[in-house]
DNA sequence: CGCTCTATTTTGACACTGTCAAGTTTCGCT
DNA sequence: AGCGAAACTTGACAGTGTCAAAATAGAGCG
């Protein structure tokens, strides 16, 4: 019936909230979201962003979850890209955009995996379980990996999915918070952990 | 001339004030510490502290500070107890020892390498020297497994000290913040991520 | 059309935060 | 004893998350 952007009293309130919120902390952290802030960037009054989101805490929660969907596709794609590559190359290249991905959405991905929402367990139940199955598939990778020999069988396949995973963490971390790290030597940096993690090939 | 606590005004305030705001973190975590209630719990008035320390800041670089020389003496003190033990046995030692502390000291850890600190580039200048130092130990480390044929020689040093530390630094983060690692598995996690990131034995 | 019900939004308020400016106390030294 | 400086306090301001109560506007129905 309407045509423009208000069906109702200001149209989708929520889609446009988290947008901001996404903006906002994109141009100034996760410390820069407030929700009054963000309040006033959606012309809207104070307290409004809080019939859509209980809490400050869902509001992020909400954000991160966007996050691994974004990332789950992102990574999703590659598979259809490329195809017909064996495991190993592309196995690199999930690795490569995986930290490609935390590198391009710092604030989101520190939402993702942060102790902002995860040290108090206030995750909501949807960010609980599309974070678990975000980690089933790096687990699910490295079965794969595993049963062609790409990866040591020494440990079970959830110790090594652990340590490997911990490993693409730490760097997305030091890459983040910036410790040590240079962002220039991001893509290389891939490449020394890969072949870390994997054994020598041929 | 005084024989109780107090020498000057309240004595030694700023080591109170960093002792009194180390308990509160470890208490309730990073975003637990106020000024203020630091202050209240000094029993003296709000702005005392800024007389010792300019900022929440550098209060937060001091106590990050106080982790490393605290952290840098657990490590050292190991390869005393130990004398004689080789280098693939202690560099294990070594690393459980890292995660340990990490463990027991969650928000110290959290400020000495989270984002709190270095994001901002507002580091003291004294905490960049420590924190530099911290690392060259692991590179050294890393250096001289790498010349006993222990740990992978196909990347540089400072490649492989980065990569093997992200993952050490990842293992940390993730058990800290919640996430996935379970703490009844920190040790075997730990000897998982040794045998990953070193040659096999014998 | 008009009425009501309910979802949506606003206004007011409170306790809390970091930190600045200006004043007050207290000590060490001459 | 008294001076200079260091340590400390009080008052104030803008900003925060969030609750309770009021105001508004839309949909549905007669």
């Amino acid at each position: 019936m309407s045509e423009n952007k208000s069906t109702y009293h200001h149209g989708d309130l929520p889609k446009v909230l988290l947008q901001n919120a996404t903006e906002l902390i994109r141009e100034g952290g996760i410390k820069a979201l407030s929700m009054r802030k963000l309040a006033e960037r959606t012309d809207v009054s104070r307290t409004a962003p809080y019939h859509h989101f209980k809490d400050k805490n869902e509001l992020l929660c909400a954000i991160a979850e966007q996050g691994f969907q974004r990332q789950d596709q992102a990574l999703k794609n590659l598979s259809v890209e490329n195809p017909g590559q064996d495991n190993r190359q592309l196995f690199e290249r999930y690795v490569l955009a995986y930290i490609r991905y935390a590198y391009e959405n710092p604030e989101t991905y520190d939402l993702m995996f942060g102790k902002e929402i995860w040290k108090l367990g206030t995750a909501t139940e949807s960010l609980k379980q599309i974070s678990r199955t975000s980690f089933r598939h790096w687990v699910d990778w490295i079965e794969q990996l595993q049963l062609q020999d790409i990866v040591s069988k020494q440990d079970s396949t959830l110790r090594v999915a652990q340590a490997s995973w911990a490993t693409l963490h730490g760097l997305c971390r030091l890459l983040i918070d910036g410790i040590y790290l240079n962002p220039e030597d991001l893509e290389e940096m891939g490449k020394t952990a890969v072949r870390m993690l994997t054994t020598p090939p041929n």
